[in-house]
DNA sequence: ACGACACTGAACCGATCGGTGCAATGACAG
DNA sequence: CTGTCATTGCACCGATCGGTTCAGTGTCGT
């Protein structure tokens, strides 16, 4: 019975946490493997202190699931949270495939994504 | 060959776009049909000023469609972009899926959720 | 124990954000 | 023409954001 309401601070969450780019590279560059905050930080020329940051960010959205190990922090990509944000957008086109097909009144719709 | 790195800009202004849930609501209503911006900002009690904004950044996001008609400004939904984002999501969820199968080195992958 | 290393907390900075109020502007009714 | 109505531009506000620096804190190597 997942209605597609799902709770709106998740996909708060969710889409501003894609919505920087450098955010989508970090999400990227874990799908290569597991890399710690150092590492993730090289490449953009950015602090170790702006990159913790921005993985917090991640984590918080439950994109990126992150583990202290030695004196660095081994992040990797998260469970599939964007279950979430990918159903609310699918729910969105069926929306817009509605418009195409002018049925202006039909507001039913609760089978779609979820299950 | 539409590769999946759409134009960072892009993806920004739709995720920042979808990240609120005020944004969120415009484009569910506008599924039930065309709206005004007195006719969209009066259930969330906000100014018309406000909601002028909004549907601003929903259309520089390409996601809502507007015009000028009489002294009302009529909105719509815009056309298909979601499927940018959509792609990036299917991306990510493909990364992660890879993941699960442990396959760290291969990174090829091009066939997708593009062309 | 000591120093180098990887990260993190706090304070700060300028820019953007969500929202407001107020003063145009433009269209419609009479 | 006059008034009303819907929207919009501008200026403003407090909050959040992306990023920094600086000073810890905890861990590793020797």
């Amino acid at each position: 019975m997942v209605n597609h309401m799902v709770q709106h601070d998740v996909l708060d969450r969710i889409y501003s946490a894609l919505a920087d780019s450098t955010r989508r590279d970090i999400l990227t560059r874990l799908g290569e493997g597991p890399a710690s905050i150092g590492e993730l930080a090289e490449p953009h020329g950015m602090t170790l202190t702006g990159m913790t940051k921005h993985v917090r960010v991640l984590e918080d959205a439950g994109l990126v699931r992150t583990e202290k190990v030695g004196r660095s922090r081994q992040c990797r990509l998260g469970d599939e949270r964007l279950d979430d944000a990918m159903a609310w957008i699918s729910f969105y086109q069926r929306l817009w495939e509605r418009r195409l097909d002018g049925l202006e009144a039909y507001f039913t719709l609760q089978r779609g994504t979820e299950e």
